[in-house]
DNA sequence: ATTAGCACTCTCGCCGGTAGAGTGCTAATT
DNA sequence: AATTAGCACTCTACCGGCGAGAGTGCTAAT
């Protein structure tokens, strides 16, 4: 494995070139960390570690580059995760007491907070259940035989469809129609309402149909309601100056391909995870502008009950420590406002 | 005035602009356009365009640009307005009934078909009123005194908001309260439910405080909710390769601040209105790159009614004539559709 | 194991030269 | 009076060469 030095230089390297965007030289390494060590030394370790994969060569004569494998180990053994700042921790905590709203406007805002703060591009997911309840129905009329059908669900969720009905029906009609079916839905998941046992005029069938297309969508946890923010930070980093590596990342953008692209379901249940490049076949797949781009994801809520998915995308020349725990620090915030929010 | 060969040499050179993005000499033009005149004579023209302010040069020896004048006098006396071709039209119609969903869904949708259609970035707001109505209201108990409102508006508008309570109160106690409301306040505006003359106990109370709180919120008409999509296709453009220019609008887009800087709102009642380039003096100020770009702003719906707008954002060097015509129709497409739905 | 020394490589910025596109002006033509 | 041919001029874009600088890899000495 390595040896003390060569960890410590490898780590100098990483450091120096988040913070630069450039190859670095022993020389520059020398110098400014203070290694006892002549620069011939200090290159002959760096050939070693290029041999091990963790640097890695622009051209014949230029300084050192991390590898995704040079990134990796350093997240794996080398940073220390820092406690976030009690600033930023305010910051963080402050911005999230603005907005009383859905829980769309809250994952929003979440976004943009994380966003902010790590200054890369940030998504978070609103907080979905495995299997939603119906907690109430309501139907009103809008003209004729178009009908509002509103769906609450448990933790708050709320859904609307419109409907056509077969017939126009008048509001007193409708109300008594969402009246009895409250009394049978209520409290039951979309597999207890298939079998429905009960017995249903034509009207109520239909409301039902849309009841259960509505829970089909919500079950199904469609990540397109996830939101996205601050693309801006990443596209601003020197290594997309390039303008066909801009329009790679916002194809991503633009379409959803990148928050479809985020394997946010297939995650370890708790801890944040690191995708490092090229690492996860199915983003570098996705578009060749990620393979320059590392994904931290972790996740809020209590599995079961409701989760949701938090994460950053930004270049593989990142500040992990910072990020990490960035992201750790506000899936904890958030899962405490949830917690405080439904039992 | 223009002579009918300069305004002739003034199309064809916006309109090979348009489509090659380099500027013009006066031997292409020549040949092109098959003028009967030397490359001296169009070159004697053109200065003469120059001089009116039509055309200009970006350095000594090169063809010539349109100005934003130039484009202004193309748009309002040269161009004819294309009839959008039959194909596109059904294209854009037959995307509109793939989704049956809110109004946010909706103008969502109408926003990406937009973009596709004009391959520039579209901007769309879904419908809303002057002075909206209450329909109808409920209260959800979710946990001790949290509890949901959920707001149905006119026009199928629905509105959330979580409250807390002063005291905790069971579901039944919140929907006796719910339907109490539901009588008084059924059908009245904002500004009807200032001066309440009814007695209120201070659940109540405390509701309508809320529901005062979200109208006011709806009838200020946040364009937070407008949907923004394709910027991709403008940032693709060559006058965008530059990476300080890309930035420039991405600012835009973070941050919801083109859609606040499109004066929606202040538009003349009907027909489709064009700004191009820096003519308005809010966008130019509001972003650099903004300069180089035109607005095509249409509204659908019936005013006082329910209405929104829909708006293009391009380069100034834009196919005016079919982005016109393509914002035109589906403002149409729109309002039609809105009629259908509701009254 | 470390290091000094040195040759080598590659980038980057700069200079100058050239080809090409296009203008503006003037004087001749219609 | 309008048009045009002719010509000098200007500016850009592109290419090759050159030197400085940074950094490497190797070898031989410590």
């Amino acid at each position: 494995m390595l040896t003390e030095r060569q960890s410590r230089i490898l780590e100098f390297v990483i450091s120096e070139y988040v913070e630069n965007a450039t190859p670095v030289g022993s020389q520059f390494i020398g110098d400014k960390y203070r290694l006892r060590a002549s620069p011939a030394t200090i290159r002959h370790e760096m050939a070693e570690l290029e041999e091990h994969g963790y640097l890695s060569h622009p051209h014949t004569s230029s300084g050192r580059v991390p590898t995704d494998h040079g990134y990796r180990f350093f997240v794996e053994t080398l940073m220390r995760e820092e406690q976030l700042p009690w600033e930023a921790q305010q910051t963080i905590r402050h911005q999230f007491h603005q907005v009383e709203g859905g829980e769309e406007a809250w994952a929003h805002l979440a976004a943009s907070v994380l966003a902010r703060a790590v200054e890369n591009a940030a998504v978070v997911t609103p907080p979905r259940t495995d299997a939603c309840r119906i907690k109430h129905l309501e139907l009103v009329s809008l003209h004729d035989a178009t009908t509002l059908l509103v769906l609450v669900l448990d933790q708050g969720r709320l859904k609307q469809q419109i409907i056509t009905l077969d017939d126009a029906r008048a509001q007193p009609e409708l109300s008594a129609a969402a009246e009895r079916l409250n009394k049978q839905l209520s409290g039951r998941t979309l597999a207890e309402l298939g079998r429905s046992d009960l017995e249903t005029s034509p009207l109520e069938r239909q409301v039902i149909d849309a009841v259960e297309e509505i829970m089909g969508e919500v079950d199904e946890g469609t990540l397109d309601e996830a939101y996205l923010e601050g693309i801006r930070h990443v596209l601003s980093q020197p290594e997309f100056s390039s303008s066909d590596r801009v329009l790679g990342l916002l194809d991503l953008v633009d379409e959803r391909n990148l928050i479809r692209a985020i394997p946010l379901r297939a995650l370890a249940g708790d801890g944040v995870t690191v995708i490092i490049g090229a690492e996860n076949p199915r983003l570098a797949a996705a578009n060749d502008a990620m393979r320059a781009c590392s994904v931290i994801i972790g996740r809020y809520g209590a599995p079961g009950v409701a989760s949701g998915a938090v994460a950053v995308l930004g270049p593989t020349r990142m500040r992990y420590s910072r990020t990490i725990s960035t992201v750790r620090y506000l899936a904890n915030v958030m899962s405490e406002l949830l917690d405080e929010r439904y039992e």
